[in-house]
Order: structure tokens, then sequence, then C-alpha cells
DNA sequence: CTTGGTTATTTTGGATCCATAATGCGGCTA
DNA sequence: TAGCCGCATTATGGATCCAAAATAACCAAG
């Protein structure tokens, strides 16, 4: 996806790092991004950086303003309800196109996610691993243009999805792992509706929690 | 100061000129784009072309491959379908979010421009009127992600919503604007759900329309 | 005559240097 | 003393030059 295999390419590893700090929280919303300490940190000149701030750019992940830089977005609650609002009505089509191309390796790949996710694992851990489960549920949708659209959507609310994960802590961890354990059953039955509308509950669900923890979107200053 | 809403930047001046010249057409489907040449047609280096041109493959204009360039996407059938059902889902959220918004003001302007495509004109206009229209509707919407994501889907099919108007001609215009009336009558009554439904049945009847057309997709070659 | 390898050309990617606009500080004035 | 204007600093935007990769043509061998 966003990987690139070119190991060549240096705007591409730049960005690629720059997209690994972000999504764990290293670079947090808000940062302002100096082109001049991002070549010095990570090597090679300014230009490359511009490059690979512009690829963030199309990911969500950066916004950039004209002779101001480039920043970590900083979301207001109603941002992110839109966003999630998007993930309730894209993620279930790119479920259905995905659901009958999905292999029974494919399967056994999302249900060993899911069990190492019902291992316990910390907050870190679970946003990688929930995002795989995810993810895993939509190999089987190989439009461009859909996939690219969740992952931004993933992409821009990752941050609050941490915040959130921490709040509210691993005690509300059975209603991810129900969920999570019927949309597996309905994707094995190859039940199409059953699969979408698991889905749309669960985004749904998240948002309206989200929506009860205003205090994750107080700036830290 | 004097306002330079110019886009100030030399990269926006050429992404601007390129966009118009690949959503009217004058740029194809599949033609590759050299920065060079680029450069000498709009003045400038090449330098603010490479910026211009990953703001358009932010917009889902064009397509950009590591040391093989950027080309205007050819799309097939099966990922125009996918567009539109894209925006089947996407476009009725903004219009929910842009309803309530709407004043008076913004509603006239609405009816002017349907008045405009009624009075019939050809289709380069009518795409232009078209795009308007729909956005007009979504100018209430504030959300930078969603309206962004909408401005891409309208990016990526404008080609394929050109080709079909010129093979369908304009024969059956007046569901068009039976479409547009119903979606306007029920914004003015403020009926988000009506206006939902109908904007809904809008774009998934032009995706069936669109799918009886495959000789839109055949290369001119 | 076809096919394979090889070379030459074209085109993109990257580095350094220069111009321009925004930010921050300090001094000046009311 | 508080507010404002102007200047210095800093960071971004742009141009030119150089290196690397892909494409295309060409020659040679079977």
């Amino acid at each position: 996806m966003s990987e690139t295999p070119t190991s060549s390419a240096a705007s591409s590893r730049i960005a690629a790092a720059l997209r690994a700090d972000i999504l764990d929280g290293t670079i947090p919303p808000g940062q302002r991004l100096r082109q001049e300490d991002i070549a010095e940190r990570l090597g090679g000149s300014r230009l490359p950086v511009r490059e690979a701030l512009r690829m963030l750019a199309a990911e969500g992940l950066v916004e950039t303003e004209p002779n101001k830089g480039a920043r970590v977005p900083v979301l207001d609650p109603g941002e992110v309800e839109t966003l999630y609002r998007m993930r309730e009505r894209l993620e279930p089509l790119a479920l259905v196109e995905s659901m009958g191309k999905l292999g029974s390796a494919e399967i056994a790949e999302i249900q060993a996610i899911q069990q190492r996710i019902e291992q316990g694992v910390d907050v870190a851990e679970f946003l990688i691993l929930d995002r795989e489960f995810h993810m895993a549920t939509y190999t089987g949708c190989t439009d461009e243009h859909l996939m690219s659209s969740v992952t931004r959507l993933w992409n821009a609310t990752q941050h609050y999805r941490r915040a959130f994960m921490s709040v509210s802590g691993p005690g509300r961890a059975w209603i991810v792992n129900a969920e999570h354990r019927l949309l597996m059953e309905a994707i094995e039955r190859q039940d199409a509706d059953d699969a979408e509308l698991y889905l749309l509950g669960h985004i749904r669900r998240t948002r309206k929690e989200l929506a009860r923890h205003p205090e994750i979107f107080s700036t830290g200053s």
C-alpha cells in the first residue's frame, strides 16, 4: 500500500519514517515539521523531504500551508465524528467488495490476528493489531481508490484512537472482541449483509464512545 | 497589502492550469505528463512542476510511479463503478451535513444553477454546471476531509462523465432535471431524509446507465 | 530474418545555492 | 507602562546543475 519496495527512493524512505513516527505518536498532532530538521535527522536534502511531506499530505497525515510549512493536523471533536461517519459508510463497502474473494488462507489470517488481540496486549500493540485485523478483512478489495480512502481515514483518526484507548482502558476490550467475533463469523458464512451490519455497528459504537470522551481533545498545553 | 489570493505559489498556479486541462479533457486519460514539457509550457522550473504533480495526485487527477513519471489515470469499468458506489455513500453524508446550514441565498444559488442547466447547454457546459449544482448543495458542509474526498471522486470520474454525456446525448436530460428538481424541493423543505434518498437515487441511476455503455472505456488506440 | 544483448538517449530523482515571505525580538512613542 | 512599528532572523519556495534509472534504438549473432 503506502510502503515503497523500491528502497532506492529517498523521498519514500523519509515518508515511511515520518509516517511511522506520526502513527505511533512520536510526532503528536500540532507539532510543526521543519524541513531542515527532518532532512538532518533522517539524512538527505530538503528536497526529498518536501516530496515526502506532500505524500503524507495526500494520506491525511500532515497538512501544509503555503509559506507556513507542514504540521500534524489537530482535529476537533466534530471533525473526528465526521471521519467516523465516513468510515461507517465506506468500510462496509470495502468489506462487501472484499468478501467472496477471501480464501481460507485469508480467513485464517484474520482469525490469527484476533487471537493475538484476545491474548491481551498493551495499547500500542492493540492499535497495530486492530488495524491489521480490519485491513485483513479488506484484502479482497483490490480497488485502489477505495482502499486509499479507507487508509486515509484510519491515518487521520489514529492519534485519537490511541488517546481513547489510553483513557478508556482495557475494561471494555470484551466489546471489541465480541464485535470482531461476530464479524468474523459472518465473513466465514459469506453473509455480506450481516458482515456489513456488524461492521457498521462496530464503527458507530466507537464513534459514540469517542463522543463521550471530549477530554481526548484538550490540548495538552 | 494587496490581497494575493493567486495561490501565490507558482506550484499552485501550475497545478491549477493542469487541473483545468485534465478536467476539460484537453489532457486525456493515459497521457503521460513530462515534467520538462510542462515546465516549458507553463513557465517556471521543473521543481514546482513536481510539486504540482504531487498535489494533483492527492486530488486523484494524476498517478505517479517512481522513476516512471506521472500520467492521467486510465480507469476500467469496475473502478468507475466502485467510485460511483463511493459517491453514493459519501455524498448523501455531505448533503446531510450541509443541509440546515444552507440559507435562502445558497438555495437561490442552487436554483439559479439548475435554471441555467434547463435552458439547454452543450456537454462541456453541462459538466461544469452539474458539478456546480451538486457542490452548491454541499456548501453548508464545512468538513475539509469529507469535501476533499467528494472532490476527489468527482475529479477521478470527470472524464467518464463527459464520455457518457457525449454518447448518450441530450435525449435523457429530462431525467437529470427531474432528479435535480426533486432534490432541490427536499432541500427547501429541510427534509434531510428525502434529500438523501433522492441524491442516492440520482447517483445510483447514473452508475447503472454508465454500466450500460462499456464503449466509453474502449481505448481509442 | 529474428532475437538477444548492449549502448545511447531521455527522463526522473536529488543536492546545493539563491530569493522571498513569515515569525520573533527589540526599540520607540504615546 | 503598554502598544505599535520596524528590523533581523529563520524557514519555505524556486532555479540550476548533477547523478541514476528507465526507455528506445541499434548492432551483432544465430
